[in-house]
RNA sequence: GCUCCCGUCGUCUAGAGGCCUAGGACACGGCCCUCUCAAGGCUGUAACACGAGUUCGAAUCUCGUCGGGAGCGCCA
C-alpha cells in the first residue's frame, strides 16, 4: 500500500510549535514509506481564517524545509464537490434537513445538562419530512444508532466508542456551507490519504469520521493520534508559553535542523540517541513508536540541541546564516572570511545564531567604519585570530559599547 | 455531568514479567582540561502517582482510586 499522510492544519491562529511538530511526523513518515505528504489549509471557517495565518504556515514549513509534495489545497476551493457529496448523502437518505431552530436545540442541550446527560441532538428532525416556514435548514449526517466504531490507532491501539454516545452531527450549516468534519471526512477520501496523523485532540471525532466514511464506501484510513505539546510550565500551550510563530524560532536564530531534532524527540525516540540529522530522522522514525503521553515544551534543551547543530554545520553555511542575522540588527556585512572567522570563534559559545550576532555586533560595526580597503584588511586579519583567541569576548563587547 | 485518552527523575525519554541496585539526555552541583568563557571528559543529586490483585517474580498484566487532558458548537 503506498503511503499518503497530510497535514491539515486550519488558518485560524498562527501556525506554532505544536502544529509544527504533527507535521513533522505527518512528513517524516511519508518519507520514511517513500510515500506522499499533502499540505492541506482547512478555511471552511471564513470568518476567523487569515491570510495572515495561512503566510506563516507556508514560509513556515518551507524555511524548515517540510515541502509537501501536493498542496497547498484550499477547502474553501472545494465547495462545489462537497456540495455534490452532500446531495449524494441526502438522496441516498444517509442524510436530512433539520429544521430545529437555535433555541430549541439551545433549550434540548440545557434540559440534557441539567439532567446530567450528555448534550447531544435527539435526531427528532429525522422524520420530519416537511419543511418549516422561515426556518433554513441545516444538514445531518444519519449516525449509526447502534453498534460501536473501533478505531484501530497507530500510537493508541485499539479504542471503542458506542454508536449510541455518538449524535447526528451538522454536515453543513444553514446557509449551505459545509462544515469541519465533513469536508475532513471528503477530502481524505479524495485525496486517497492512508495515515491521518494528528493531534489526539481529534480522537473523539474518529467514530463520527468513520461513520462517515463508511456511508460513502470509502476506505478507512489508518489513523494515528499523537500527543498534544505543553507548555514548559506543563499547562497547554499558550501565548506565554512557546505558542508563538514558527517563524519567530528563525528570527531567534534557531537552525531548523535543530528544532525539527527537538520536536521529534518529544513523544518519539531512538534508542539513547539525541542528536539526529534530517536523513536519520527519516531513516529511524515510524509512527508506531510515537508515545501516547502530551510531553512539555523545554526551551533549555532546545537551545543545547540548536548549539549542538551549529557545531556540526559546515562553516560557509552558518556564515551565511550569520550573515542574515546580522541584517536584523542592521548590520551588512559581506567579508566573507570575517563571517566564517566569527563563526569559528562563536560555534560553540552561543547557543544561538541571534546570540553569536549579538557576541560579535560591535565587531561589524567597528568594522563598517573603516573604508580604506587596506586597513579594512589589516583589521580582519587583527582581529579574527584576536576574537578566536580571546573566545567569545562578550564582556570586551560590553566595554566596547558602553 | 457524560464519553474517550493519558500518568517513569524538575523536563525529554529507555523500559513490551526476571537483563532494573530503574539506563540515557537537558538543567543543576562537583572534579578534570584550560590565560577567560565555552566545547569536551569524569562524576553527584533526582523518578516507576496510589492501592489491591495475578505470578515463584511487576515499572511492565488486571481492577480500583487519585491526578491531568480532550470531546460533547450552524469552531476547526
Amino acid at each position: 500500500m503506498s503511503v499518503v499522510t497530510r497535514f491539515a492544519p486550519s488558518p485560524t491562529g498562527l501556525l506554532h510549535i505544536g502544529g509544527v511538530r504533527t507535521a513533522l511526523f505527518s512528513w517524516l513518515y511519508a518519507r520514511h514509506c517513500g510515500g506522499k505528504f499533502i499540505l492541506r489549509i482547512e478555511d471552511t471557517d471564513q470568518d476567523r481564517s487569515t491570510d495572515q495565518a495561512v503566510r506563516v504556515i507556508i514560509e513556515g514549513m518551507t524555511w524548515l524545509g517540510l515541502t509537501p509534495d501536493e498542496g497547498p489545497y484550499f477547502q474553501t476551493q472545494r465547495f462545489d464537490r462537497y456540495r455534490s457529496v452532500l446531495a449524494e448523502l441526502l438522496a441516498a437518505g444517509k442524510a436530512y434537513y433539520c429544521y430545529c431552530t437555535k433555541a430549541e436545540l439551545d433549550a434540548m442541550r440545557e434540559a440534557q445538562l441539567a439532567a446530567k446527560q450528555k448534550p447531544r441532538y435527539d435526531g427528532r428532525c429525522r422524520e420530519r419530512l416537511e419543511p418549516r416556514a422561515g426556518v433554513a435548514p441545516v444538514i445531518r449526517f444519519k449516525n449509526p444508532l447502534a453498534g460501536e466504531v473501533v478505531v484501530q490507532d497507530q500510537v493508541h491501539g485499539r479504542v471503542t466508542f458506542q454508536n449510541s454516545e455518538l449524535d447526528d452531527l451538522i454536515i453543513a450549516r444553514s446557509d449551505g456551507s459545509p462544515t469541519y468534519n465533513f469536508c475532513v471526512v471528503v477530502d481524505d477520501m479524495d485525496m486517497g490519504i492512508s495515515h491521518v496523523i494528528r493531534g489526539d485532540d481529534h480522537l473523539n471525532n474518529t467514530p463520527r469520521q468513520i461513520n462517515m466514511l463508511l456511508a460513502l464506501n470509502a476506505p478507512v484510513p489508518a489513523y494515528a493520534h499523537v500527543p498534544m505539546i505543553l507548555g514548559t510550565d506543563g499547562a497547554k500551550l499558550s501565548k506565554r508559553h512557546g505558542a508563538v510563530s514558527v517563524l519567530q524560532y528563525q528570527e531567534e536564530g534557531y537552525l531548523p535542523d535543530a528544532l525539527l531534532n527537538y520536536l521529534v524527540r518529544l513523544g518519539w525516540s531512538h534508542g539513547d540517541q539525541e542528536i539526529f540529522s534530517r536523513e536519520q530522522m527519516i531513516a529511524a522514525f515510524d509512527i508506531k513508536d510515537v508515545n501516547k503521553a502530551a510531553s512539555a515544551f523545554n526551551p533549555d534543551k532546545l537551545q543545547w540541541l540548536n548549539q549542538q547543530h551549529m557545531m556540526r554545520t559546515p562553516v560557509a553555511m552558518l556564515a551565511t546564516e550569520l550573515r542574515s542575522q546580522l541584517a536584523r540588527i542592521g548590520l551588512h556585512s559581506d567579508d566573507q572570511s570575517l563571517l566564517e572567522g566569527v563563526v569559528n570563534a562563536q560555534r560553540e559559545r552561543a547557543k544561538t545564531l541571534q546570540e553569536m550576532a549579538k557576541n560579535s555586533q560591535f565587531f561589524f560595526q567597528d568594522f563598517d567604519q573603516y573604508d580604506d580597503k587596506a586597513a579594512r584588511k589589516h583589521l580582519t586579519a587583527e582581529v579574527v585570530p584576536l576574537l578566536q583567541a580571546v573566545g567569545e569576548g562578550l564582556a570586551a563587547a560590553e566595554d566596547w559599547n558602553a
